[in-house]
Order: structure tokens, then C-alpha cells, then sequence
RNA sequence: GGCGGCAUAGCCAAGUGGUAAGGCAGAGGACUGCAAAUCCUUUAUCCCCAGUUCGAAUCUGGGUGCCGCCUCCA
């Protein structure tokens, strides 16, 4: 069983052939860190870093490439108006965009190269585009000539008279043709600049990613990916500059992350149901925001309510309460062979779970699949009086191992608070009370220590507790 | 105008020909001193119309509604 992933290059189902065997060149687009990161913006970090995960949990190694956009017309705007330099304001939101992705569980990639680092790379892939007549100089500014690349187009799958009769009016006289693009932009007085032969400048928009992705993972990469609003132009770009330098096929599969909504609406500023990752992750964890992203088709709409976060959150201390019960069973486990059918049924939702994962990545079945799971552990660990430790950690294995990918289950929470002897001891004094059918001490512990975000949970094994989410 | 997507229970969401996964919420029950958690039971004429087929949520045609890109944007 193999990966099939859908291609927007072809708009199919293809299987993935990576371009060398057992590896996997993966760029995705990252941050113009301008500001903080919106919760749109968080989808492709979260969605593409688990699909980096999952080809790496399938055996790939993976070089994955996401970049930070570091000069252009908005950095250069907001840094104008916050009285500070470009780099400046490049340097805060680089920090500030590695706080909340890692809050959000999204791991660093492989190489995260900056626009402004890599001017040679740039440059370079500019001159080779004129001096193959693909691009022109005019005044120290440089145009891709978009008639020259014939396939401009393959990836709109539209022609180039039809994109050009949709274009908005443009005023750039310099232009040979509406839909050529800058390459390299002449300075303007107040900007940051770097010397080219083309005098002092600085780079297009679009021609940094086709530059620093094939420095770091070469002319053709495996997997190239984005907001589906990304397909055009700036993808459509990419390919035209990348294959018209290197006559190569630029990435072999093209993929897009559907928009995320806030009631329903696109996100904008105007219409103030703007949301930043950090101003969600203030309201709900991460683990509900992980689920909420996973819980759709990477491919499709999804629409940020208060509500399908409340629901993601009540998920996800579903699987949680799983775990810890699981982790309360193995401290105490006994001596039955309670798994006999626990185990054999796992190792089938495993392979359902890599079904799902492999077509197309789908991870909404693949939770469903876990959730399956989850049941059939629940039901073990009651039904079975002295569940024996390997079906237990047969189960936590299998928690484990998908969630190594999701990311979404509270296995690593719950360290050190340095409250614990106290806990235990009024545990104790509980049970006492229990015993002695005290039942006001016994509720009154109970009520302190929720107050305190304890909560206890009374089992035949004895009493467990666990901190609030 | 061009290109494309979506419409499945109160809510979220899988499912591309053989009579509907999963989650959240609700109802009833079991367990519990009470809770909590958990388990069991329960809730869908798959937007409409027509067609193809032995058989369609799934294919075709036509509607209706919503959304995205074509301009900086994940």
C-alpha cells in the first residue's frame, strides 16, 4: 500500500513516486513575518508538518523547506510605520512565529531559509532567465516574459489569453505582456536594497521560492505545497521562472490547503473577525486547535466557530481520558490475558489508520479509525477486572504510535507541579472518609481540589485524578 | 467573463455503485454513596428534479444555494 496524493498539477489521484527512492523533497510556504501569524495561516503550517510526519512514520527521510519571506512591499510598510528596520521587524516575527508554531505542535522543518539570505541564489536564477530570453530588464527592473514559457498556464489550467482578458487593469507600461511578473524590483528611496547587475534592488515576490527551494532540495522537487489561494499566480510563477531556467519539471506534485473561515466569512481585517494564532491559543489548546485543523479533509473548506472548537476540545479529553486510564490500569495491571481480542483488533485499525493516511491523506477517516480504537481500549479496560500489562501497552503503543503523527493526545502533559505529595494526601484522607461513609469530608476534598483544577475520578482500581485541560 | 470547489443527522465530518465511519450535543439504561469517566441502547427519506443501472449519497444531465481563485493573501 502506497501513498496517493492529489495532484492540482494534474487534478487527480496520482501515487507518490518520490524523485529519488526513500526520500522526500517537500517545500511549503511559509510566513511573510510581517506580524503574528493568523489562524488561517496556522492550517498549511499544521496540516503540511503532518503530512511531513506521516512520509516520515511511512519510512521517508524527508527534507522538508519552509521559508520566511523577509523583504517585501508589507515588511517594508509595517516596518516604516514601527520606526524600525526591516530585519528588525524580520528578527521579532521570526521569534514570534516560532512561539505559537511550536505552541501548536508543529515541528521545525529541515531548513528555514530567509529571502534576504539568499540574494546570490536569487540573483543568479535571474540572470540565467535573461540570458535564456525569459526575462528583460527595463530601468533596473526585471519582468519574467511570460509569453516565452509556453506552458504558462498548466497549473490555472487556463491560457494565457484567458488569464489576460481576467486581469485587472494593469498601469506598468514597462511590461512587454499584463501578466508578466517582476523578478528583481529597482530600489526605491527608503527601501532596503542589494547590489545586482541590475543595480540596487531587491527581489520579487515570487522568484525567492523557486530560488532557495532548489538550493535545498534541487530542480525538481518531490512535493511542493500552499494555500489553494497560492496556485495562482504565485505558483503558477514559480513553475514558469524554475522550469524556464532549468528546462526541468519544477515540483512533481503540487498540493493546496482548502481556506480556513471564520463564520463563514474569509478573515480580513475589515470585517474584524481577524483571529491570530496567539489569540486562539489563549482561548483554546492546542491540541483542540490540532484536532479542529485535522478533523477536515486538508483539502477542503473549514470553518473556525467558538463552537467546533468547543467540540474539538471535548474530543480531544476524550482520547485524553483514554491514555490516563490507560496509565492508571498499567500501574496496577494483573495477570489475564484480557487482549486476546484487544490486540488482533488494534493491529486492524492500524492498517485502517494507514489507509486512510495514504489516500490522500485523509486524516478525518483516520481519526475516525482512531476513535474506534479508543472504544475498543475503553471497553477492555472495563470489562477485563485484571487487564494484563502487554495488552495494555499493546494499546498505549497504538495511542502512541498514531499520535506521533497527530499530535493531538495528551501523552507528554501532566509533569511536576510540585503539588502532588499534597494531592496524594488528601486523596488519602478521602478515602478514609469514604470508607467511614463520611460522604461530606469525602465531597468536600473532592469540591476543593476541582476548585483547585483537579478533577478525581472514583474506580474499582481506586481513585485516579487528573488536571484539567 | 474564465477556472475550480462544496451541499450527508441539532452541530462537526468520513464515505465515488450494493441499502450511511467517527466526534460533539441530546434521550434512556448500566455502573457509582453522589459525581466523573466508561459501557450499552437510541437519533439521517444523504439540497431538488430527471436519467443510466438489477441496484446511486456515490455516475450523467438540469436546477437551487453557498464558497474560492483570476489583485497582496495560507
Amino acid at each position: 500500500m502506497s501513498m496517493v496524493l492529489y495532484n492540482d498539477l494534474t487534478r487527480t489521484k496520482e501515487p507518490f513516486v518520490p524523485v529519488r527512492e526513500g526520500h522526500v523533497g517537500f517545500y511549503s510556504c511559509g510566513p511573510t513575518v510581517y506580524d503574528f501569524f493568523h489562524i488561517g495561516n496556522a492550517r498549511p503550517f499544521i496540516v503540511f508538518d503532518t503530512l511531513r510526519r506521516y512520509f516520515e512514520y511511512s519510512g521517508y527521510e524527508v527534507t522538508y523547506v519552509q521559508n520566511f519571506t523577509d523583504i517585501d512591499d508589507k515588511m517594508i510598510n509595517r516596518a516604516n510605520q514601527e520606526g524600525i528596520s526591516v530585519s528588525e521587524l524580520a528578527d521579532r516575527f521570526i521569534a514570534e512565529y516560532y512561539r505559537d508554531a511550536d505552541a501548536l505542535g508543529v515541528r521545525r522543518p529541515t531548513h528555514a531559509p530567509k529571502a534576504t539570505e539568499h540574494m546570490a541564489e536569487i540573483i543568479d536564477l535571474v540572470s540565467t532567465l535573461i540570458e535564456k530570453g525569459h526575462a528583460y530588464e527595463v530601468n533596473g527592473d526585471v519582468f519574467f516574459d511570460v509569453a516565452s514559457f509556453p506552458a504558462y498556464g498548466v497549473l490555472a489550467k487556463q491560457s494565457l489569453e484567458d488569464l489576460q482578458s481576467a486581469a485587472r487593469t494593469d498601469v506598468n507600461e514597462q511590461k512587454r505582456h499584463p501578466l508578466d511578473f517582476a523578478l528583481w524590483k529597482s530600489k526605491k528611496e527608503g527601501e532596503p536594497s542589494w547590489p545586482s547587475p541590475w543595480g540596487e534592488g531587491r527581489p520579487g515576490w515570487h522568484i525567492e521560492c523557486s530560488a532557495m527551494s532548489m538550493k535545498y532540495l534541487g530542480s525538481t522537487l518531490d512535493i511542493h505545497s500552499g494555500g489553494t489561494d497560492l496556485t495562482f499566480p504565485h505558483h503558477e510563477n514559480e513553475i514558469a521562472q524554475a522550469e524556464a531556467a532549468t528546462g526541468k519539471t519544477f515540483a512533481k506534485y503540487w498540493i493546496h490547503n482548502g481556506f480556513l473561515l471564520i463564520d463563514r466569512e474569509k478573515m480580513s481585517k475589515s470585517l474584524g473577525n481577524f483571529l491570530t494564532a496567539r489569540a486562539a491559543l489563549e482561548k483554546f489548546p492546542p491540541r483542540a486547535i490540532r484536532f479542529f485543523m485535522l478533523s477536515a479533509h486538508y483539502r477542503s473548506p473549514i470553518n473556525f466557530t467558538e463552537e467546533s472548537l468547543i467540540q474539538a476540545q471535548s474530543a480531544v479529553e476524550r482520547l485524553d481520558n483514554c491514555w490516563s486510564d490507560l496509565q492508571h490500569a498499567k500501574k496496577n495491571p494483573g495477570s489475564k490475558e484480557g487482549g486476546a481480542e484487544l490486540v488482533p483488533l488494534l493491529d486492524g485499525l492500524k492498517n485502517r489508520f494507514k489507509e486512510a493516511m495514504d489516500d490522500d491523506f485523509n486524516t478525518a477517516a483516520a481519526l475516525g479509525v482512531i476513535f474506534e480504537g479508543v472504544k475498543a481500549i475503553n471497553t477492555f479496560l472495563k470489562e477485563s477486572s485484571e487487564p494484563d500489562l502487554p495488552s495494555l501497552e499493546r494499546a498505549e503503543q497504538f495511542l502512541r504510535s498514531v499520535d506521533s503523527i497527530l499530535g493531538i493526545i495528551g501523552i507528554e502533559e501532566g509533569e511536576a507541579h510540585g503539588d502532588e505529595g499534597e494531592i496524594e494526601n488528601l486523596l488519602k484522607e478521602r478515602e478514609t472518609a469514604r470508607r467511614e461513609r463520611n460522604f461530606s469530608r469525602s465531597d468536600e476534598i473532592r469540591d476543593t481540589l476541582a476548585a483547585r483544577g483537579i478533577l478525581l475520578e472514583d474506580t474499582p482500581q481506586g481513585t485516579k485524578w487528573k488536571r484539567r485541560g
